[in-house]
DNA sequence: GATATCAAATTGGATGATCCAATTATCCAG
DNA sequence: CTGGATAATTGGATCATCCAATTTGATATC
């Protein structure tokens, strides 16, 4: 027997179901005026209060815009709110395996770009996060600011482009929970910091062939003992 | 003079504020629970209604939970929902060079990996994307399913990379605007066709080393483009 | 003493009447 | 036809009230 959460049924919750698929089925178009907050709260047979909770939610999302006085209506740019959460969503209930090798791709141009584009002042930064990775001791579970993250983070930042680092943040955000677990393999650790290393080295060089290199390196490691450790564990949902 | 929207004041996005503020600032901490909605909307001094308004949106965003009866309290995994949100908002603020930089880097990546990896469904649809793309007359500025974007997205999804696809149509969306400037180039349009031809063939061929050489020329066609279409607009934002 | 049970108090969920402020529509004067 | 006063409409917010679920605590039971 499974036990699974009880979900409490909220009214406003079934009334933003109904708006929104209204909406998809192109019963409601861009721009259209909704009946007001009176008549609608009549027609679902709720109080306006009820009904102001779900507006408040739609708002939210950028599906409906609302002017005190005048009335409801339908956001005139609409696809862009939904599509967002939702693509989101799907890179969420990726695969490791998934997200690793979407990161090798882009990773791997990151680390040459910044092999050309760091200023001194990249390489110090660099440089820090190397040396506070090797620092820390791996009890540190909890801590807010991941060091690994933060590592890569930084060669991300020499790059000058925000995509890029914001692209390499959420990346590490998703791959987390992985990486707590191979980190502690005996012996791993040690192997990082090589890699990481080599990696800082071919930057400091302004090598971008060596840095590709040394990434992809350090990368098909990372790949192989997430799929020594996760025959089981394949997705990265809870 | 410029004119600016006109910002209607709510109360409940002030609660909001102040309730994310007290997390921020780690006054609250999470699993606390929060006092009574009673206390509570006599402490801020508002109606017990307005205040539900403002915890329907924190429940929304995964910073609260509700427990009828019980209470309400601080989930307990927070940082996600605003740290996840902040990254997007920071990749829509970026510029249309770096987010072309950044999608040349994993689409490169992608057209190889589809070379390899395209079952023969996987190149019916590509195909298809691009015949579709070729007969769509210019003016179908509002059509809701690009046919630039879904021809891009048909590539990514042949990689079998959930991941890929996804970041793919993240990056077409957010460039949008800029295509439909520079579609609107004379003689532009053929070589468009010209170019997802060759990556196309590539494809077919199997062979990744052209593919990415033919997705590296296109890229580069668009960006010198945009270069030379945008001195002035810079910004992807509105 | 530990545990089950039941009643009362607490808490969020939802309603409906009521007032306010901004907007919109109407009508009248010029 | 324009401008402005006026009335009706509409969302914003409050308050008192009731309900259902949860929590609490006292009591009974073993």
């Amino acid at each position: 027997m499974t036990i699974k959460k009880i979900k409490y049924h909220r009214v406003y919750e079934d009334v933003i179901e109904q708006i929104e698929k209204l909406i998809l089925d192109g019963q409601l178009a861009p721009g259209d005026v909704l009946p007001t907050e009176r008549e609608l709260a009549q027609g679902f047979g709720i109080s306006r209060g009820t009904l102001r909770e779900a507006f408040r939610i739609l708002e939210r999302e950028g599906l409906i815009e609302t002017r005190p006085g005048g009335g409801r209506f339908l956001s005139r740019t609409l696809e862009k709110a939904e599509d967002r959460k939702q693509i989101l969503e799907n890179i969420e209930r990726a695969t490791i395996i998934e997200l690793l090798e979407a990161r090798e791709l882009f990773e791997t141009g990151i680390v040459e770009l910044a092999a050309v584009r760091a200023t001194e002042e990249d390489i110090a930064d660099i440089d820090a996060a190397l040396q506070r990775w090797g620092m820390v001791d791996s009890e540190s579970d909890d801590d807010p600011v991941n060091p690994d993250q933060a590592f890569h983070l930084s060669i991300a930042k020499a790059t000058h482009n925000v995509v890029l680092v914001n692209l390499i943040d959420l990346h590490m955000d998703l791959l987390r929970k992985t990486r707590q677990k191979t980190d502690e393999i005996p012996g791993r650790k040690k192997e990082i910091y090589e890699e990481h290393l080599r990696i800082v080295d071919a930057i400091k060089a302004r090598d971008p062939v060596q840095a590709k290199e040394a990434i992809i390196f350090h990368l098909h490691q990372v790949r192989g003992h997430v799929l020594r450790n996760t025959a089981v564990l394949s997705e990265t949902g809870e």
